[in-house]
DNA sequence: TTCTAAACCGACCGCCCTGGTAGGATTTAC
DNA sequence: GTAAATCCTACCAGGGCGGTCGGTTTAGAA
């Protein structure tokens, strides 16, 4: 349970989004109802979205969402970071910001934090797998595995563990 | 906030250990005396330690724990999942333990799910930057930077995010 | 043989965050 | 002017997390 259902409920709503043209606005309801999710919860979500500038919306009557630029050039790593703020792994990188290495519960030591080390490494790990997939990547895959059950292999790319 | 404390406090007590020759058992009360952990809590986390065999234990007095293995041989992958339980991105991870890539959030539908490709990704990522780090690594660290401020090149090996 | 230091065990508990609801205000197409 | 939609803020219940407490058992030492 590493990430929020915010992040889950977030990217299914950009895939939503990515499969209609654009131009056109979505509304929200048609999402929710689409997927399954209550609607005033995804408008907190969206909102996170908005704001971070990856959907543009238009208010009123057949109003709604629309990507604000195409799915090709969303990285998800985007997406994650507007839905669940800054990648971290551990509480310490929230704050401490210093480019220097050191363990934020003895700040006052000076010793180099071993543990931060290996965090440093994971979250370089999430941020990368992150950035290599795009919303494209997603879109395909999520049209592609309506027709067929799945194609089981296509997972590769940030090679699975084991 | 991704890992809670106990992998924190964990990771800290075996690098502890691991800077102490072995055979000589070490007293929690010494390790959470020298990282100003909470004694109580602190065995909480070594149980779980102990019952994935990382360590070694001797009761009564003089007793402690020790690393049941050289921690060259300790991958911090085996180090968190035992403190953490299933290294998993999001909570569809945790049950449905198939093969195949199906979102558990709408089982029956037969729709791969565009999400889970992602987080399975992102689940790789993670776990590949913890199997390529040794305890070994993070004791030498520790000890490294006890002496100089910071050696800040030596984060590498994973190659941190841009 | 009693004292003491340690590992072990299980129950408990407050706080905060997550997921979600409620109710409204505002905008816009028809 | 009415309906459909975005937008905004406050609120709330539940659960997990970090932590405490009291006690039992084991084993070395005086």
């Amino acid at each position: 349970m590493i990430f929020s259902s915010k992040a889950e409920y977030g990217v299914r709503l950009m895939i939503e989004l990515g499969r209609q043209q654009p131009e056109h606005p979505t509304s929200l309801k048609a999402i929710a109802d689409a997927e399954g999710l209550p609607l005033a919860y995804l408008e907190q979500v969206v909102a996170r979205l908005r704001r971070a500038g990856l959907v543009m919306s238009a208010r009123g009557a057949h109003g709604g969402y629309w990507l604000s630029r195409p799915a090709e050039e969303i990285s998800m790593d985007e997406v994650v970071q507007a839905l669940e703020g800054a990648i971290a792994p551990m509480e310490c990188f929230v704050h401490d910001h210093t480019e220097r290495v050191l363990c934020s519960h003895m700040p006052d030591a000076g010793r180099g934090c071993a543990t931060k080390l290996l965090w440093t490494r994971v979250q370089g790990g999430i941020i990368r797998s992150l950035q290599n997939t795009t919303l494209a990547e997603l879109v395909a895959f999520s049209e592609r595995s309506e027709i067929q059950p799945l194609p089981a292999e296509a997972i590769g790319a940030a090679a699975p563990a084991s």
